[in-house]
DNA sequence: GCCAGCACTCACTAGGATGGAGTGCCAGAC
DNA sequence: GTCTGGCACTCCATCCTAGTGAGTGCTGGC
């Protein structure tokens, strides 16, 4: 490593992420072109591309000193090059971020956001799956954490049997419920009684808001059912719950891999959802946009790379986007296609909300 | 197919499933054996099976018998048989039949549901990772229908901005929501007015029965509000919104095929909502427990097999639950599974709904 | 009806040979 | 200096060629 930035410092005094024009446009190509092709391209294939016009000898030596600096790699002597992690990240800050959707890709999203409809989850299980389409990559999406939704409503149905639902509507239209035990002679009236001083006392505040304790109503059997529901409005608050997953086209990874090993271990990865969410928030944490290879720190992905999308409803931060492929994925496709759905998600998340 | 027939009765004349004790033997050996090893199983490696006390040259002879028969076949001369669809067949319906749980599961189940509790869905996701964990096969879980539920509770919930939210508690616990636009200057009196109409009018019936028409108010934004009401309840109704899938463990089918193209079909398979629900019900309603191979219509699935299991309470179908693995899973470890499963969560969405 | 023995088949593996895509290096041209 | 054509070299991929061994089917004898 340290040998790499001396020579880098060496080489290219005029800072660490320029590289020489020429070089840029190689590995623009070598990148571009393995994105596609997914073999190691040789000085030959680059020789045409914009920017490069010398010999396929003068590519070599500057494929070389691309690799001495890490941006590309060999397989093995007498192979093509393939890029590195680092060849990708320069890749995706530097050279690919000009891309945009194709029209028929804007087409798509047009008409799915223009037919959808129904519920807040549906909408975003398929949002994943178009998001699969566009990029081929495996899509998930987080919908809105409901931490600062206020309660709109609370309700007490009874079932039945000594159990009863509690209902929550959410300012941002989300409904959370639980079950709770009833005492054995809880009737109709003590459930009306009870779901009253429930919604008086959490109305207009957070799930976390909710305190603990509520003033007693002079009848032990309504204060015994008005306890267990602040306990689960409370308990509502503190899971995660609202941080719903939605995995879309996990098949591609299937598609992208042929090791099926590989595959494996990003399924098991895909299944867990908290690990899931916590990684992307992670990513974002960080202030990245795209994660490659070995950036996040999940070892099991270090062959997989992560887009990822901040969906943001009127400027505030509700949900986000997630794209996984290989570390050779169309990394301006995945971006366009991330930044045109999340913005679209969005603006239709605020719709809902507004 | 009818070729097949025949075959049979002419060289099995004491009825279709009978086989030679022996062959028998010998074929729950060599299917037993492959299941565990995956590899063809070679005459030498059933001598010493129980049932089975003769020399590698009768076993070769009745092996020969088998495959003409259609139990058996070769993957090329020379080398060990494996079983065919209709080998697992007999094996699932006289020989493998007796399997059971081992402690280590029992212990496992026992435990995931005396600590289950929470949402209905949540329980059910959670199912579906135990199943995946028990059998080494991908579960999958369909929840209770709702078509028979009544209708418990019906709210309005104002989202401020001409959006409404109608939320719907079933007798069975499910809650289904929708929003609905509101007129330019509905206020929470028409609100209020409107959701007492709407209970007035679908408490008691199932989503289905719920009718087009309701006696006019005499106010016309109320009157326009419950119409938008109404058919959100008969939408729902209608809509197999109720078919929840729950998939977990689909990372096992990168471990049970080594062809990634098996798996990204078979997983583009999982992701289709409708098509894994209708399979299902397709084998059940054929009166299968097990669907081998091409039993079941899906030819992207022909290397796999199904295990099926209703899960009835207090007698009634109220889901499903869905076991799928290569054609040489584990079928006596699945079926008992699923039955041990099947029965607790019945039981268990039996506390919940009594 | 069963079994030991035998000839046979054929996937699997290892060990060369070949071809080609690709490299690094160098001397000469601009 | 920088670029280029030419050249020798490397090493993967492919093909072929045995050789091996697990497994078979068959047959004649008990």
């Amino acid at each position: 490593m340290p040998t790499v930035d001396d020579r880098r410092s060496e080489t290219a005094p005029q800072g660490d992420a320029d590289l020489d024009a020429r070089k840029a446009a190689i590995l623009n190509a070598v990148v571009t072109e393995y994105i596609g092709s997914a073999q190691p391209v040789g000085s030959q294939h680059v020789v045409d591309a914009p920017g490069v016009s010398v010999s396929s000898a003068t590519v070599r030596s500057d494929m070389a000193a691309l690799e001495r600096d890490g941006y590309l790699m060999q397989p093995h002597t007498s192979a093509g090059r393939i890029p590195t992690d680092k060849g990708y990240r320069f890749f995706v800050d530097h050279l690919g971020g000009t891309g945009s959707l194709d029209p028929g890709g804007r087409q798509q999203v047009r008409r799915f956001f223009d037919h959808a409809h129904g519920e807040i989850e549906q909408m975003l299980e398929r949002t994943s799956g178009l998001l699969a389409d566009l990029t081929d990559c495996t899509a998930m999406v987080v919908g809105p954490s409901h931490d600062s939704a206020a309660v709109r409503s609370v309700q007490l149905v009874g079932l039945g049997h000594r159990l009863a639902l509690v209902v929550v509507v959410l300012a941002d239209g989300a409904v959370q419920k639980q079950t709770i035990d009833l005492p054995e002679d809880a009737d109709e009236a003590v459930l009306s009684e009870a779901g009253g001083r429930l919604v008086a006392h959490a109305l207009g505040s957070t799930l976390a808001q909710v305190g603990a304790d509520v003033a007693p109503s002079g009848n032990p059997k309504v204060d015994a059912v008005v306890a267990s529901g602040v306990a689960v409005l409370r308990a509502l608050g503190v899971s995660d719950a609202g941080d719903q997953l939605f995995v879309g086209g996990s098949s591609r990874m299937a598609v992208a891999f042929d090791a099926v090993d590989t595959v494996r271990s990003v399924l098991t990865i895909l299944e867990q959802q908290l690990v899931v969410v916590s990684l992307l928030r992670d990513i974002l944490d960080t202030g990245l946009t795209v994660a490659i290879g070995t950036e996040h720190g999940i070892e099991p992905l270090a062959s997989c790379a992560i887009v990822v999308m901040p969906v943001s409803v009127d400027g505030v931060e509700a949900g986000t986007i997630g794209l996984l492929g290989p570390t050779r994925m169309n990394y301006p496709l995945a971006l366009a296609a991330a930044r045109v759905v999340g913005d679209r998600l969005g603006q239709r998340l605020g719709e809902a909300a507004r």
